[in-house]
Formats: structure tokens, C-alpha cells, sequence
DNA sequence: CTTCCTGCAAAAGTTTTGCATTAAC
DNA sequence: GTTAATGCAAAACTTTTGCAGGAAG
């Protein structure tokens, strides 16, 4: 999954197993996912993508439960949205307290196998089947410093 | 931080140091928590302290400017609160993705240790200044399996 | 062509705010 | 007594939904 057009492939095929279409409003929010490398608010991807919100939102639906794309949520009152790590690459997320930014951020592959196999044995014992862990780091930011 | 009269002590001083009264209102609301001992909804917050929505809304932003309680965010779409760490334990959070159910729960030491460590260098390298992790368990409780 | 998607507008749900009254210190 | 907190009602905001018209396969 390095290439643009890989992914629209790949999105365009999970649409349609669902028996979904990948119309133009849909593409164009990939798009802006694609370019954006990081979780982008409601309004960013109104801005960027050019479509009334009701579309929006619908759309981000669908493509969420196609396997698309993943809602993400912040301390902010609103959404993000992502695309979804079947298409990217397994990552966390830096968050400013202050102003809000979000961005992708890796964790070295050791850290990201304990805490999966620790986190498996948790849950387990907690009774949950775990599907998956999401880790998030919280602080400030270079220009709020 | 072992006796319940005690949170009420101490968040009395920190909501005094800010300027800001312990009221009957407040006093319910982390009662409510300290009873819970999970995090809750505003809907069950306002079932158990009875009290009117803004004065809940009001009441839990002061608390959580004072220090005394913390706002989770799920995916639900509504957001939920517990006491601050400093009057509990640190922790994580098993969450049911299918029914919204939220748990406390607690990871290995020495996992949080690598965590704490990791997270601190990767969030430096990036121009973060972090103060905090959050890592949640996203699963199936036992009776939505 | 047939089914699904779009766009507009209105509704629903959560959270915030203004203001007169009441409670805390 | 003074200052801050409460409660009600109304507003603000994000997100969802209904429905007639348009696009996708």
C-alpha cells in the first residue's frame, strides 16, 4: 500500500464487496485523507473535499464500515477522521492539549509487541475479547510551548 | 489517597486554592465517581447526583480545572468522567465497542515503565512536550461476545 | 433502467450560556 | 453581607434523517 491509486483501488473493492459505490464525494475524501497524512476534523475535510456536510458524513460512514477509513476521537468536541490502518501503517497519535493538532507518530516495533501482548493478556482476564489497543500521547506542541 | 472522606478533603483544598467553593452540587458529582469507580456517563451522573444538566456540565468543568476529576473521551458520542488520577490510581480503560461499557483497568508496572519511557523519547523527537499517555483496550466485553 | 447516492432543509442529541435567585463563605 | 453557584430556559454546535431529484453500474 505505497502508491495513491493503490489505495483507491483497494477502497473501490471493499465498496463493493459491500455493495457500495465509490462515487466521486467519496473519492474526493480519500483524496484529502490521502493528502493530509493525518486525522482531519469535519470541517477540514468540507474545506478540502468540496461537499455538503450531510454528504459527508454519510459518506464517512459508509467508508468506515467498508474498512476505509476510522473515526477518531480527541479531546475536542468534534470528529476525526483517518484512513484506516489497512491502508497505512499501524500508528499513534501526538495530540496538543492547547491547540488541538493531531499527528501520526510510530512507536519502535519492540514497545508496539509488548504492549500487544500484554494488553491480549488483560483483557483476557477482564472477560473482553481485545480487537485492538490505541495509545495516545498527550502534550503540548512546538508552537504552543 | 486510600479513604473516601479523604478525596473530599483534598479536592475541597484544590477547588479552595482556585478560588472555587465545594458545594452540595460538586460534593454529589464525586460521590457519584467515587462510588462508580468507573467512568460515567452525564446521563448516569445525573441520575445519581441529581442535579439539573448545566449545573452538572458547569460543575464538572470546574472540577476538572481544579484538578479533581478528568473527562474521558470513547467513541461514543457523548463524554464521560472519573476522578483525577491523583485522587485514584493510574490506569487504562477496557471499552466495549459494540455496547459502550467502560472498565477500569490496570497494566503490569514494568509495561508502563517501557511505555512512560518510550512514549517520553518518541514525543521529544517529534517537538512534543508530553505530560501524559492514554492507552485504551478496545474490545468485546463478556456479554456482548 | 434500476438502485443507490446526493443535496437541501429540518430534526435530534450533546453541551454552553444569560439571567434572576439562592447558597457558600 | 459579598461573591460565587444554582436552576430554568433558550441558544449553539455537531451529527443524523427525510425526501425529491440525479448519478452510478
Amino acid at each position: 500500500m505505497t502508491d495513491r491509486s493503490d489505495a483507491h483501488v483497494v477502497i473501490a473493492r471493499r465498496l463493493a464487496s459491500v455493495g457500495q459505490r465509490y462515487t466521486h464525494g467519496r473519492r474526493s475524501l480519500i483524496d484529502a485523507l490521502l493528502v493530509a497524512n493525518k486525522p482531519l476534523a469535519i470541517g477540514e475535510l468540507l474545506a478540502s473535499a468540496a461537499l455538503p456536510q450531510s454528504s459527508a458524513y454519510r459518506n464517512l460512514a459508509v467508508l468506515e464500515q467498508a474498512g476505509a477509513v476510522r473515526r477518531v476521537v480527541t479531546d475536542e468536541d468534534f470528529a476525526r477522521y483517518e484512513l484506516a490502518e489497512s491502508l497505512t501503517e499501524h500508528h499513534h497519535h501526538l495530540i496538543c492539549s492547547t491547540c488541538g493538532r493531531v499527528e501520526d507518530v510510530t512507536i519502535p516495533a519492540s514497545l508496539e509487541a509488548d504492549v500487544d501482548r500484554t494488553v491480549a493478556r488483560v483483557a483476557r482476564r477482564s472477560g473482553f475479547a481485545t480487537a485492538a489497543h490505541r495509545l495516545d500521547l498527550i502534550g503540548t506542541c512546538r508552537d504552543c510551548a
